[in-house]
DNA sequence: CTTGACCCTATAGTTGGGTGGAGGGTTTAG
DNA sequence: CTAAACCCTCCACCCAACTATAGGGTCAAG
């Protein structure tokens, strides 16, 4: 037999069986073809965009926004400007996350810095900081 | 009366009311002073601590690692040193973010240029490219 | 001194993102 | 040829994170 049933994708991108199939429900896996006893099979491409679902979400992005970073390639009916406006779009809201990362790093580095292993937390000054991270970065109006 | 309500802080930090009282049960926020009526009473710095919360959930944080990010400091029985280890784990975890985040968006930059602005979308062999992302870095154990 | 915009608690309902089990067929190692 | 380990569909259920509603009190403008 050959390519991937489902347990192997599943194992492969470190999911579960249950999660792959819902997925593939909600339209961010393409249904795979089939076994003559109807069995899911998988190419090893499978695995990789399941990895790149799972990496996303973890980044902020909800299931219908990893959808449409998937999609910005075969969609017969939208133009290559379309396509443009979508991922420059997608890149803008990349770099707000990129820099809020930062701040909130700059922030803790600081803390750590400042804390170097004595005492109790009360001794230091710069935890309070932590509170007041949003001042430092130019708060745009994100969704 | 000095101070915020309830309203002008779920206002300040782009929040419902509900929303607001929802993280104060979870412990996400301090419980407020409360008027003779009851009514709880915020100081400015609500409206910061808030915003730092709608913002670390946009970044793939979950409340509860909110709730840690926070509590890092004004824990007494913890001692600095304990704090820096949990500090460390949370800048490498935003290092994590911030190096997958770069992955993407550079993939999507080169999409950008490849893809001009004519024709379908289909003629774009860089769009194939996005499946293929999690290629190009790492692959560290994360979560 | 009332009326409309607030505020309170308590609790139920919703949405997003899965997770698990029932009931049943298939594949493969022994 | 059978038993363990897979796979299938359908459907109910779960948790996180809100969101709304009921039922009631407060405050300030006119």
């Amino acid at each position: 037999m050959a390519g991937l049933t489902i347990g192997k994708v599943a194992k492969g991108a470190e999911l579960g069986i249950e999660t792959v199939r819902f997925y593939e429900r909600e339209g961010l896996l393409e249904p795979p073809e089939r076994t003559a006893s109807n069995y899911r099979i998988y190419s090893s491409q499978a695995i990789t965009r399941l990895r790149f679902i799972k990496r996303a979400k973890t980044l902020g992005f909800t299931l219908k926004e990893i959808k449409e970073l998937l999609s910005l390639r075969h969609n017969p009916s939208a133009s290559k400007s379309d396509v443009k406006v979508q991922v420059e779009a997608k890149i803008d809201a990349i770099k707000q996350k990129i820099s809020d990362l930062k701040n909130i790093q700059n922030t803790l580095e600081t803390l750590d810095e400042c804390c170097n292993g004595k005492g109790p937390t009360d001794d230091c000054p710069i935890l309070k900081a932590l509170e007041g991270v949003e001042r430092l970065n130019g708060e745009s109006v994100s969704r």
